[in-house]
DNA sequence: AGTGGAAGCGGAATCCGATTCCGCTGAATA
DNA sequence: TATTCAGCGGAATCGGATTCCGCTTCCACT
């Protein structure tokens, strides 16, 4: 028994420069082109685009979906950082959630590769990257406080605001009409009024 | 010279029997597997379901995705008359179109290659099916009544419907969290209400 | 009832993209 | 500098959609 971490920690074994140096350029590679066109992008062209023989993506990727997902993980971080920044101080929570999906929208009309992650990913139970995870958490505190205040409908929780999310995607990559007026419509829905039907 | 009909007419000539039995096979086979497991089951089970060859397949519907979406037609058309038996004469606009959402979303549950249908054509530009331009007429005409009796909110758009309806179906086979509230949410958005924001 | 020939048929062949495999290369280390 | 194994490239494999083509069967016309 010579492996003293295995407690809980993966190995944290250096990996080789070139490897890490190739590893960054695929992901490259995939966020440019995936944000582009979508998940449908050969990975012969991925590897092309990064200068890299398709053996290695395989090195680095388990399968083309770990990729896809590796790629748009920036995204849940950017996202999350907007969130912190502009939204979670409004005194609104409402408000706070409308700017948020609102850019959200943005992102996936910039993301197609987003949009994709996201469709596949919301509600299919997987483990959440780190990012999505968080980002998950700050969505279900957000909601906890605009029930709190009175200002959302008790009867609505954090997966909800996902589902939305994910319908939203799907709205937004297949343009279909005006996805503002999407989001819109849900804020309204969310929020809490007098006449209940 | 012995063509008499070549005018600008399109001969109207009969199939043969065999091969319309043939298409109603595979469409009955289409119908069941993809309802079952969405778009992705091979072409090739189709085939050996519907107990013909696949060249067969081919024969009648130039790609997969024909198949997929004219075996999701009849449901445009239960929807359809759905609709029209059940929901069209409410006084209500808004529980009219609560009702129609509902029993789509209820559909969508049933048969998964219809949501793959509803995804992908949505919004895209295509040439609807029949039924599916008859559906999205009556769509527009329960929202101009709504929005004329003063129920909905007038900046709402028969498309918005269109990408609810899109949405949903992300929801739904996504199965995150209850659809149902999705639908409320969308219906309680829909509401005009006193407190614009 | 027989026959010509086009409509249909089956399924092997082809194409395309993801994933696997494996012998070679060169970075890391003694 | 020698050793060795992490990494690499890309050919081979695999799965599934689509095409192709020679064979079969229906049916319109004798």
């Amino acid at each position: 028994m010579s492996t003293p971490a295995s407690t809980t920690e993966t190995a944290p074994r250096r990996r080789r420069a070139d490897a890490e140096r190739n590893r960054a350029r695929v992901l490259d590679a995939a966020r440019t082109l995936f944000a582009e066109r979508g998940d449908n992008v050969p990975m012969e062209e991925v590897a092309r685009e990064a200068g890299v023989g398709i053996g290695t993506l395989y090195r680095h990727f388990p399968t083309k979906e770990a990729m896809v997902e590796a790629a748009a993980q920036q995204r849940f971080g950017d996202i999350l950082t907007y969130y912190r920044e502009v939204c979670r101080e409004r005194p609104e929570p409402l408000e706070a959630l409308s700017l948020l999906l609102t850019h959200i929208g943005e992102t996936q009309v910039r993301d197609r590769g987003f949009c994709s992650v996201v469709e596949a990913t919301v509600g299919s139970g997987e483990a959440p990257g780190e990012l999505r995870a968080e980002f998950e958490a700050e969505l279900v505190d957000l909601i906890d406080k605009g029930r709190a205040d009175g200002t959302i409908r008790e009867d609505v929780e954090g997966a909800d605001i996902l589902a939305v999310t994910c319908g939203l995607a799907t709205v937004v990559s297949r343009a279909s009409g005006d996805w503002h007026r999407f989001v819109e419509i849900v804020i309204a829905g969310l929020r809490r009024s007098a006449d209940r039907r």
